[in-house]
DNA sequence: TGGGGTAAGTCAAGCTGCTTTACTCGGATC
DNA sequence: GATCCGAGTAAAGCAGCTTGACTTACCCCA
């Protein structure tokens, strides 16, 4: 219940500032969506400045649900939760902009299997350095006050109580 | 660096099937995004339950921004982060509903105060405390070893260090 | 052999929650 | 009185989904 924290860096409000200021009133869930909303935006910032400002985080997420050897357009739809429509007319979309191709499956059948190309795979490896980098400088910026890892192994305890042993997808939330 | 944490519940899982754990893999970013859906999509459905599943997040973030008092419908344009035609658009839905009432605003104008019905309220009130109930819940299932008092301190230091003094609002993600 | 079941893929239409564009109206400012 | 600003509204468009209906390829089995 204590504002107190353990930080080394001492709180620098009075009380009656305190009241006033609208993060200590806010609520776990609105603390978590401002921040993920956050360094979701600071990230897809980043990626349009490296040149991929055409390709929403959607896109990279159904890039590495592709993974190294690819999928049918219906077994994408199930990584990211969607209908399989919805998975199609984002496989187009990539197509149309040389990110992925669909080769024919070789376990035959209607299977098509969809795959990244020389294009798809550099978003995916630029992509990540971005993220990284970005998590790796926001800690040095908070500097050692903030343990990012712990605070990691915290969100995960969340998730696996709330979503179990096998979260779903994330998703466009609300 | 170091997998272990100072959790007092020792790691159950091997190295092995560590690698293979997907949030453990999962960046800083993506366990936000993930914890804040699972968060929220719990908030919704309790909401549901309890007769308000005609009410999405977008909805009760408007009943707070309009407060005990009253905004224009520009005024909730401001603070919900989009164009007031939006705005006036979710108003027009709320009206219809019978959770918001539009008045002539007393300093005259064309402007409008719109206030919230003994129904919003109720609404206000009742999300509220759900949203406290199901935070406090999931502090006692999660038991002493993780101090979500502790993870609230880090996330606003986090948001503080993106977002500066005062946060954006919070909108659909992506 | 052929008939039914299942799963992949694809049109097509529709919906929701926004945006952009364009306009009207009321009041302050000079 | 001209003119500018901000509130409000009307209309159209758009993105990213969904639902519904369909075709096609393969499998299993009586």
């Amino acid at each position: 219940m204590s504002p107190v924290t353990m930080d080394p860096v001492s709180d620098p409000e009075s009380p009656a500032e305190a009241e006033r200021d609208p993060l200590r009133q806010a609520e776990l869930t609105i603390l978590l969506g401002l921040a993920f909303q956050l360094l979701l935006g600071e990230f897809t910032g980043r990626l349009a400045s490296a040149g991929y400002g055409d390709l929403r985080p959607a896109h990279g997420f159904a890039f590495q649900a592709l993974g190294p050897h690819g999928a049918t357009s219906s077994e994408l739809a199930r990584r990211l939760g969607v209908t399989k429509q919805a998975a199609g007319q984002l496989v187009d979309d990539l197509e149309r902009r040389g990110y992925v191709r669909r080769e024919p499956h070789p376990a035959g059948g209607r299977r098509k299997l969809v795959v990244l190309t020389e294009a798809g795979h550099r978003h995916l490896a630029v992509a990540g350095g971005v993220l990284h980098g970005l998590e790796t400088e926001l800690a040095a910026r908070l500097g050692p006050g903030t343990d990012l890892d712990r605070l990691r192994g915290e969100l995960t305890r969340v998730i696996r109580e709330l979503g179990g042993e096998t979260p779903p997808p994330l998703r466009p939330v609300w």
